[in-house]
DNA sequence: CTGCAAGTTAAAGCGCACTTCAGATCAAGG
DNA sequence: CCTTGATCTGAAGTGCGCTTTAACTTGCAG
């Protein structure tokens, strides 16, 4: 029936786009083969990646990071669950402190800003941004570390 | 001493580079008055807004979106605590979605991926992909919330 | 064998959130 | 005063994550 999947396939499965397939073919996030007529037939295997790359996405990774991961799979055999399993493991950190830094920045907002005494000097959340201060270029993003930030500022 | 920031002060005091503060106000997400000299000059107000916009971003909205929140205060007076209070509750629950979303993402992953099974099909990290699949452009970024929003910015 | 959807490429475009640049002006300490 | 560093503007550039376009080729149902 299928032993390969078209780029078709492959998008229809995994819901990602033909184009951006191949664009994470291009970044080396996932491997296809080709036939005589130089289409692309994926093992299903590859869905498997698509899918830890949107997943990894929705968690705020980049394609970079995500394609530094996936380069921990043994490239030639087919990856095994145990394989997926670490990778898995690693992730679930990651999540872990995503969630922990949320939760963090919910209560904080809270108490600083639900609270309306509003003293954003003090604000663990607010702080932060004093010592981002000196920072160099480039889109600041989210989830910085908790910063032990000593916070100062003036009278 | 400071009934007014320049904008030196105000990136200095939030962290935020003075062009980003410029890119802001020319959104509409800040505004400053201005010396004879045509200089920026901030309310120390501005840098509770200015607060407020990091804050957001770090939980995955847009700038458009957090414009639209800021919208809600009164243009006239200086937000009151009520105000503050008022959008910070819609935010809070806003965190809660999105620590849901990612502690869901969590488990499913260590379901999903984690167990070996890989049975993607059946996952509920992986179906929704299939829904996603007929969306439109755009960088799809991370962390939106589930909302019942028209707009297809989604996922 | 044919027709047409589905696939191919490289290159360009897009939206977001900024930064950088050039060239000019402002503000304030010595 | 004068110099020096901060600030001003508009326009262009950047990086990410794709999509779109154009011009062409494949592959399979009928």
């Amino acid at each position: 029936m299928h032993e390969s999947l078209t780029i078709g396939d492959l998008a229809a499965r995994s819901g990602v786009a033909p184009s951006a397939l191949r664009y994470y073919e291009r970044l080396g996030l996932i491997r296809a083969g080709r036939t005589t007529g130089n289409q692309r037939r994926y093992e299903r295997s590859e869905l498997r990646r698509v899918s830890f790359i949107r997943i990894a996405q929705q968690v705020g990774v980049s394609l970079e990071e995500i394609r530094e991961a996936l380069d921990s799979l043994p490239e030639s055999r087919t990856p095994s669950k145990g394989d997926w399993a670490q990778l898995s493991a690693r992730w679930r950190s990651r999540l872990d402190e995503k969630i922990g830094l949320l939760t963090r920045l919910r209560d904080d907002l809270t108490g600083c800003i639900g609270c309306g005494c509003l003293s954003l000097q003090r604000c663990s959340l607010y702080n932060p941004a004093d010592a981002l201060a000196a920072e160099g270029a480039g889109p600041r993003i989210l989830l910085r570390a908790p910063a032990p930030v000593p916070a100062r500022t003036e009278s």
